[in-house]
DNA sequence: CTGAAAGCGCTTACAG
DNA sequence: CTGAAAGCGCTTACAG
C-alpha cells in the first residue's frame, strides 16, 4: 500500500539485485543499447521478481517529455463531449499519449486552475474545447507556452492551431432545408453563451434565407440566457422555456431552427404539450446530432457533425505543433451535414 | 514552444534573478515557512516576471506523492459513465486531485496497457468500472500496489474497496411493480458480457417474482451476446434484435424487464414496428435512468442508480485508501429507486 | 529569516 | 558489451 512498504522498487534495486550497473538495467528496461543475452535474461528476471515499473515521472525529468496531453471540456456529461473525448483519447493512445481530462463547468476559475494544473504537470500540449477565458487569462495560465488547439475559439497570438466546425454552413443548410419544404416563417432559438458559435449560425441561417426570398424576422428569434456547462435536463428545459417565450410572443413561426439537439427537444416538448403538430405545423431543426436525437418522438432532424473525427483530428493538430512541424498559425474547418428526420418531413 | 526555447524556467531561475537560494524561492512558491516580506515579493515578481509555474514532475519525485489517481471505464461515450466520471472528477478536484481517464472500450489489452500507464504515471489510486480482467491480469497490471476502487467486480485478496450497486434490489423493484400491475406473464432481456451484474439483476428479479407467486419462464428470457463498450446506437440496435427473438420464439410476455435503457429502447421500438401497444400490451422497464430515458416516446420507466454521487463516493473511498486511514476490506452497496413513467404505466 | 548539501529515480553522454 | 559520473527540477532535514 501507501506509507507502510515505503517506495516502489527502483532501478537501482533492479541493478542490485542483478549484480549490473543501473545503466545497464536501463538499457534493458527500455530494449535501447547492446545488451548480452546472459544479462537481459538475468535483468528481466529480476523485474519480475520484485515487480519493477519505471517510473515516468523521473523518466519524463529528464527526457523532458511526459507523453501527456489534457483535454478541457466545460462538460463531459452533456452529448456531443464524450464522442470528442474518444477521438482524442484514441488518436492519442495510438502515438503513446495518456490524456488529462477537465471538466471546465463553465467556471472561469475552475478552467484557469484545470489548465495551470496541466502546465504544472507539464502536459506536452492542450486541446480546449469551447473556453471562455479571456486572451490574458489563458495566456497566464498556461504562460503561451503550452502548444494549443482551440476547438470553438480563437488563439491570441495566432500562436497554435484554431479547429472551427462549419456552424455557418450549418445554418445555411438548415435553411435551404426549410426553403425547400415551402416554409416561410423560420425562426430561431440560439443560447446567448455562445455568442460567437451562435453568431455563426445565425449568420448561415439568415443569408442562405435572404438568397432564397425569405426574411428572418426578429420577433421570431429567442436566445436563451445561460452559462456554459448546464447539464443535460436544464438544456432541455430551457429549450422547453424559450419555446414558451416564443410562442407568447404571438411569432407565428412555421419552422424552427433551434441551435442544439437539447434545446430543440425542449421546444418540440413545449409545442407538443400546446397541441402543436410537429413537423406539420412546425418544422423543427436542431444541431449536433447527439445520439439521443434518433431516438425521440418525432424523432429530430439536425445538422450532424462528425464528432469523434473532429477529436481525432484535433489530436492529429496538437501532435504536429508538439513536433514542432508546424510553424505557421493554423485553421482547420470542419463541414457538417443535414440529417432529414420526422420533425421536419411530412411524412415520417 | 518546444525545441526552440528548450526548457521552461525554473526555480533555479527564480532564484538566480531574485537573489536568493532555491531553498527561499522553495518557500516563497510553497507559501511554507517564514520569509521576511520584501524578500517574498521581490520573488513573487519574479516569478510574474520570468512566467515560473512549478514542475509538478519533480516535486513528486521527492515528496512521492502525485495527486493524480485514474479513472477506468468501458466507454465514456455510453450514458452512465459520464456522470460518473463527473462525480469522480468534482470529489476529486475539491481535493486537489487530478484525474487521468481511460476508456478501456471492452478490450482486454488496452485495459492492461492504460493501467499499467497510469502506474508509471505514479497515480495515487485507481477506479476502475466494469473491469473484464482477470485476478492475475490486474495484480500484474498494477502489482498489487496501487490503491484501488473497484465497481462491479471484486477484488483479488479482498484489497481495497468494491463498490456494488443494488442491481439485487433494483431487479426486486422491477418484479414488484409488475405484480402491482397485474402483470403475470413477465419477460427479462439481458447482456451476456454482464455476467454477474446480469446475474443479480435476474435474482432480485426471479425471487421477488417467485414471492408474489409469479414463476419466470426460461422461454420469456434472451440475453443478447455482446462484448462491453459498445456504442449507444450499437446498443440500442442489440436491444432491437433481442426484441425480435423474443417475439418470434413466440414468448408472450405482457412485461419486460431490460437490463439497460439503450436496450430497452430498441426492444419498445421494435414492438411498437410489429403493432404491439406499449405499455398496454407489454409494461417495459430499463436499467440505468440514461438522460434519454426520460425523452423517449413513451418515456421510459427505468431503475435509477444515483450516477454522480456513485462517482464522488467512490472517489472518497479511494482516498481513505490512499490516507491509509482504512486497513479492513470494505464493500460500499448503493441503492437504486423506481422511476415509473409512460412505458409500464396505463396512464401517461 | 536564510543557505549549502543531499537525494528523489531516472537517462545521457563519455569511457573503457 | 558494460559502468562511473553528472544532472533533470524540485524538497527535506540540518545549520547558522
Amino acid at each position: 500500500m501507501r506509507d507502510p512498504g515505503g517506495r516502489l522498487p527502483t532501478l537501482s534495486d533492479v541493478a542490485m539485485r542483478a549484480n549490473v550497473s543501473k545503466q545497464t538495467a536501463s538499457r534493458v528496461v527500455n530494449n535501447k543499447g547492446e545488451v548480452s543475452e546472459a544479462t537481459r535474461q538475468r535483468v528481466l528476471e529480476v523485474i519480475r521478481e520484485i515487480g519493477y515499473s519505471p517510473n515516468t515521472l523521473a523518466r519524463s525529468l529528464v527526457t523532458n517529455r511526459t507523453f501527456v496531453i489534457g483535454l478541457s471540456v466545460p462538460n463531459i456529461d452533456q452529448p456531443f463531449y464524450p464522442q470528442i473525448a474518444r477521438g482524442v483519447e484514441d488518436a492519442a493512445n495510438e502515438r503513446g499519449y495518456s490524456v488529462f481530462l477537465c471538466n471546465a463547468a463553465g467556471d472561469l476559475e475552475r478552467e484557469v486552475q484545470a489548465l495551470e494544473r496541466l502546465r504544472g504537470n507539464r502536459v506536452e500540449g492542450i486541446i480546449s474545447f469551447n473556453s471562455r477565458l479571456t486572451d490574458t487569462m489563458l495566456d497566464r495560465a498556461v504562460g503561451g507556452v503550452v502548444p494549443m488547439v482551440l476547438i470553438n475559439r480563437e488563439l491570441p497570438d495566432n500562436r497554435g492551431t484554431v479547429i472551427w466546425p462549419g456552424y455557418e454552413t450549418g445554418g445555411r443548410l438548415v435553411a435551404e432545408h426549410f426553403a425547400s419544404l415551402g416554409r416561410r416563417r423560420p425562426g430561431y432559438l440560439g443560447l446567448e453563451h455562445d455568442s460567437n458559435v451562435d453568431g455563426d449560425k445565425l449568420r448561415g441561417f439568415t443569408c442562405a434565407l435572404a438568397a432564397a426570398g425569405i426574411a428572418l424576422d426578429p420577433a421570431r428569434v429567442v436566445r436563451i440566457p445561460s452559462r456554459l456547462g448546464r447539464s443535460f435536463n436544464a438544456l432541455v428545459q430551457a429549450g422547453y422555456d424559450a419555446m414558451g417565450m416564443l410562442l407568447t410572443r404571438g411569432a407565428d413561426v412555421d419552422a424552427l431552427f433551434a441551435s442544439n439537439d437539447l434545446t430543440a427537444i425542449g421546444a418540440i416538448r413545449h409545442a407538443i404539450a400546446r397541441g402543436i403538430a410537429i413537423p406539420e405545423e412546425i418544422a423543427v431543426v436542431g444541431f449536433g446530432a447527439a445520439n439521443v436525437s434518433g431516438y425521440v418522438t418525432p424523432s429530430l432532424s439536425t445538422i450532424s457533425m462528425p464528432l469523434y473525427e473532429m477529436g481525432y483530428t484535433a489530436f492529429q493538430a496538437l501532435l504536429s505543433l508538439i513536433g514542432g512541424a508546424q510553424r505557421e498559425p493554423q485553421q482547420v474547418t470542419i463541414q457538417p451535414q443535414l440529417v432529414a428526420r420526422a420533425s421536419s418531413l411530412a411524412s415520417p
